[in-house]
DNA sequence: CGTTATACCTAACGCCGTTCGGTTTAGGAG
DNA sequence: CTCCTAAACCGAACGGCGTTAGGTATAACG
C-alpha cells in the first residue's frame, strides 16, 4: 500500500516516536526496525525522512536541548547567567536520562550546541572574565551537567541491605539511596552547583585576572 | 588446531587486547570478532574466557580505574583527600578517553567501585562532614570527574576560523582550541575543581550544617 | 596406554543499520 | 478526463554484530 492519502511519516513524528522509545525502552531498544514498527511502517521507510541513525539521535537530542535557557547573563550577572543554564540544562536531560548516553559519544556538533556556548561565553566576557577564564568556565559548567546527568542515584545502588552490611563500613545506609535517588540527584547537582559558583566568586575577588574588566 | 601447548587466551590477555583496540579504534571498533582476530583466534573462542561482551568490558574498566587513589583523605584531610581522588580519576580516565561512552551506560557496579566510594564517604565523615553532605560530595565529585572525561576540548571543535566567524562573534578564537586541547582540558578541571573545592570550604566554614563534629 | 577435560574450531541464529529496486498512487499538466 | 511524474512506502538482501551448539584434536593424568 504504498503512497498513502496523507503520508504516515515525517521527520517530525519520526523524532517523537523515537525519544518516545528512547524514554521507555531506552537506548539500546531504539532500533530503527522497531521505530517503524511503533509508526505502523517497515524500516525501510524510515530512510526517505532521515539520513541515518545517528542523524535522527542527533536531531532528537537537539530537540531535547531546547529547553536550555542561556539568556539570564544580562547586564553582567554571571553569577544567575550560570545558575540558570545548568539548571535548565540538567532539567532537559533529566526529563530524558536515556538519551544522556548518547551525548557521551561526542559533543553535539550542531548549531544550536554552538549558539548556546556563544551565550554563556558571551556573558561571562560581558561580565568581566577573561577570555581563558570564560572558556574554562563554560567547559567547567558542562562537566557538572553532564556528570549529574549521567551518574544519578538511580541506578548503581541496590535496595538490599546485605551487599553493603560488613563489607562497606560507611556505605551502611547506602541501600535507602534509591527511594530518595530524585531528591537527592536535585540537592546534589544544587550543591555541587554553589559550591562551585562562590569558589568562582572568591576567584574574582581575589583578582589576579589578566583581562581588564 | 585445538589445544595448543601453551594457551593463547586468557582473561588477562583478553583485557589489554580489548583496551588496546578501544584505545586505537574508539569503543565502537572492538567487536567480538575483531577482538579474536588481533589475539589469532576466532570470536567463539572468547567466549570460554569471558561471560559477555559487556561483561569484558566491565572489567577493562575495572583494570583502568585501579589507579584511583582514595588515600589521601588520612587525618580528616577532607580537601586533600578529595583534591587527590579527583585528580587521580580523571588522570586514569582521560589515559584511555575513548572507554568513557561505555561509562555512561551505568556505573560500575563492581566491588572495586563501592570500595572507593566507602573510601571518600568515610573519610569525609571522618573531617565532620554530616552524612547527607558527605553523600552528596562524594556524588559532586564524580560529576566533576565523569564529566571532564566525556567534554574534552579535543572533539567538537573545528579548526577552521570560517565555521565561526560571523556567526558565533565570541567564539571567533574556538578554532584554536584543538591545538591546546589537552592543556586545555586540564586546566578546565583544575579550575572546577579548585573552586567547588573552594566552595565547600566557605559552605563548611558556615558551619550551619545539622552533623556533630 | 586409555580416558578425560581443555581449548579451540565451524556453523548457525536472530538481531542490527542500511541499500537496491520495485509498486502503487497522489497531484499537477494539457 | 487522461497522462505523466514523482512521492511514499514496500520486500529482499547485504554485511556485520553478539552469542550458542556441537564437534575435534590434543595435553595431561591415572
Amino acid at each position: 500500500m504504498p503512497r498513502p492519502t496523507i503520508p504516515k511519516l515525517s521527520g517530525s513524528r519520526i523524532r517523537s516516536a523515537a525519544l518516545l522509545i528512547i524514554d521507555r525502552e531506552g537506548l539500546d531498544g531504539l532500533s530503527m526496525r522497531r521505530l517503524a514498527q511503533e509508526l505502523g511502517v517497515r524500516a525501510p521507510s524510515l530512510y526517505g525522512h532521515v539520513a541515518t541513525k545517528d542523524d535522527l539521535l542527533q536531531e532528537v537530542v537537539d530537540e531535547v536541548l531546547e529547553k536550555v535557557d542561556v539568556s539570564g547573563f544580562t547586564g553582567g550577572d554571571w553569577r544567575g547567567g550560570l545558575l540558570d543554564c545548568a539548571r535548565s540544562y540538567r532539567a532537559a536531560l533529566s526529563a530524558h536520562p536515556n538519551i544522556v548516553p548518547f551525548l557521551a559519544y561526542g559533543p553535539a556538533r550542531r548549531e544550536h550546541a554552538l549558539a548556546r556556548l556563544d551565550a554563556v561565553h558571551g556573558g561571562l566576557l560581558e561580565a568581566g572574565w577573561p577570555r581563558r577564564h570564560a572558556t574554562m568556565i563554560a567547559a567547567s559548567l558542562m562537566y557538572l551537567v553532564f556528570g549529574a546527568a549521567l551518574s544519578s542515584f538511580r541506578s548503581g545502588f541496590s535496595t538490599d541491605e546485605s551487599v553493603y552490611r560488613d563489607r562497606f563500613p560507611h556505605l551502611d545506609k547506602a541501600h535507602l539511596l534509591p527511594a530518595v535517588a530524585d531528591e537527592l540527584d536535585r540537592d546534589s547537582f544544587e550543591l555541587a552547583l554553589t559550591a562551585f559558583v562562590d569558589g568562582l566568586e572568591l576567584l574574582k575577588a581575589s583578582a589576579n585576572l589578566d583581562g581588564r574588566e
